[in-house]
RNA sequence: GGCGGCAUGGCCAAGCGGCUAAGGCAGAGGAUUGCAAAUCCUUUAUCCCCGGUUCGAGUCCGGGUGCCGCCUCCA
């Protein structure tokens, strides 16, 4: 499969190569580590661990690395703010985080690396950059010398003189140049420190990733990804500092998600609109919640609100539909099967393959969800035809494919119900088969009685040609999302 | 001010020069059903405006209009 991906680099969607072929060297920034995660960070870790399912289900070792930055202003704020050690909190919601990346189904990395434990290399990483005349130090900070590296701007097309003159924000320090940045912080009274040549300190953001990258993937990765906000001056600061100090490209592709925003307004602490993915949960199910983020192609703007969600859920709900139906054809055709007409059944399989085709193509180009779910859809719709309780006959060579299909699907994407097994009621099914029996009789009034009965045990009966097929409801998600 | 992005049916959203412009949601009609449910079928697009390139443009180029992001901690 020739994958192609958008490069920020370039502006451009090129074919992915790999440095070493089968194998894709992967970081993603991960989250400060001072509050909940909220939807926007979803967005990130959910669409990127799914590239590199996609990846990896192309055949690729996929060495994927996220970070959790654990030292850092915000968190030493908000530690001040909540009266709790700086490490303590960032321990806490390090805890929160695999909460709800677990229930996300996001995956764990090959390896979530912290800042903290990464002191060592950080400091050694900017000794390389002092030798080398990259730095110089204000205040006890040491900040990088970005006149010294004529290719700064590469990636976000900034220069360095519109930066001064576009600067908003009056500096805390006398900078060379706005574009510098701080890559040793020294520490004031009460905050966190560790010994440096520079005097007690912390490393400033920019430079962990640096580190961790350096050190868990080398100084040449294929892939680094990270929300659109990040690509200034974050990722180009990274970029600098690692060119500066190891000579060597840092990475060869730089992809970027787009902004999640709040109906029409971007999620920020200002607008007090933040929604966090705990509070989401609490609403909708996490795999609507990732069917939404699947919904629009990663680099375009989502716009979260209640239409779109419950878009997601009725998508939702015609997968478990689908299941349902599939299971019970399945069930059908194991008692008794059914297998003649395999002419018939040859156009379905012809679908199948071609579904799966346009699939992996969709999430070839770009990793283009949206399209891969209408795929899917499709999909949907012509396979209920084929489970059809009137057809009356199956192949299992179909119904298996059909399978196979929604495990490439799940794999990569992780969108697909779990499959309740009918487990504990065995009073329902004999409700189920009463009512059978009254209506074979004819007796409405008893069999609509029985129904109302299953009904109120949480479950659902329908009659079709080959029998009733029934199944426990799932409790309704509790009313809208509003925008605040 | 600098850099960049986006404008497709009621809503959301694919589409990266060429069969009848995917798909979802909502609406309408129909099939099916004892009634339902589920499912299937049918149905809705001057692709923001104006020029240009081309045999051919939603898709490329120029201009305009309107939204949005980054330039400040932010995914």
């Amino acid at each position: 499969m020739n994958v192609r991906l958008h490069n920020t680099l370039t502006r451009s969607t090129e074919p992915f190569q790999p440095l070493q072929k089968g194998q894709v060297l992967f970081y993603v920034c991960g989250p400060t580590v001072y509050d909940y995660i909220h939807i926007g960070n979803a967005r990130v870790f959910v669409i990127f661990d799914s590239l590199r399912r996609f990846l990896e289900r192309c055949g690729f070792r996929v060495i994927y690395i996220q970070n959790f930055t654990d030292i850092d202003d915000k968190i030493i704020n908000r530690a001040r703010e909540k009266g709790v050690d700086p490490r303590e909190l960032a321990e806490e919601y390090i805890a929160e985080y695999w909460e709800d990346a677990d229930r996300l189904g996001v995956r764990r990395a090959t390896h979530h690396p912290r800042a903290t434990e990464n002191v060592e290399n950080i400091i050694g990483l900017i000794r390389v950059l002092e030798e080398k005349g990259f730095t110089y130090q204000v205040h006890g900070d040491v900040l990088f010398d970005v006149s010294r590296f004529p290719a700064y701007g590469k990636l976000s097309g900034k220069k360095v003189d519109e930066l001064i003159e576009g600067a908003r924000v009056e500096s805390r320090y006398k900078k060379r140049s706005g574009a510098d940045f701080v890559l040793w912080k020294s520490a004031k009274p009460g905050e966190p420190r560790w010994e440096s040549p520079w005097g007690p300190g912390r490393p400033g953001w920019h430079i962990e990733c640096s580190a961790m990258v350096l050190r868990y993937l080398g100084h040449t990765i294929d892939i680094h990804a990270g929300g659109t906000d990040l690509t200034f001056p974050h990722h180009e600061n990274e970029i600098v500092q690692s060119e500066a100090a190891t000579d060597h490209p840092f990475a060869r592709y730089w992809l970027h998600n787009g902004y999640l925003n709040i109906g029409e307004e971007k999620m920020s602490k200002s607008l007090g609109n933040i929604v966090t993915v705990r509070e989401m949960l609490k609403q909708y199910h996490p795999r609507v919640l990732r069917l939404v983020l699947f919904s629009t192609h990663y680099r375009k703007p989502l716009h979260l609100d209640d239409e779109v969600l419950s878009s997601a859920e009725r998508y939702f709900e015609r997968m478990k539909n689908f299941l349902r139906n599939l299971s019970f054809i399945e069930e059908k055709v194991q008692q008794a099967p059914l297998c003649e007409g395999k002419e018939q059944e040859a156009q379905f399989s012809e679908n199948i393959k071609k579904c799966r085709e346009r699939f992996t193509e969709a999430l070839a180009e770009d990793f283009n969800t949206a399209q891969a779910l209408g795929v899917v859809s499709e999909f949907f719709r012509t396979m209920n035809r084929f489970l059809q309780p009137e057809r009356g006959r199956w192949s299992r060579d179909t119904t298996a494919g059909i399978r196979e299909f929604l495990e490439e699907v799940e794999e990569v994407l992780g969108i697909v119900p779990a499959e309740e097994m009918s487990v504990e009621d065995r009073l329902v099914q004999e409700l189920v088969e009463k009512r059978q029996e009254a209506r074979a009789k004819k007796e409405w009034e008893t069999a609509d009685t029985l129904r109302e009965e299953i009904h109120n045990l949480g479950y659902v009966v329908e009659d079709t040609p080959l029998g009733p097929r029934w199944f426990r409801t799932e409790v309704e998600s509790a009313g809208d999302f509003s925008v605040p």
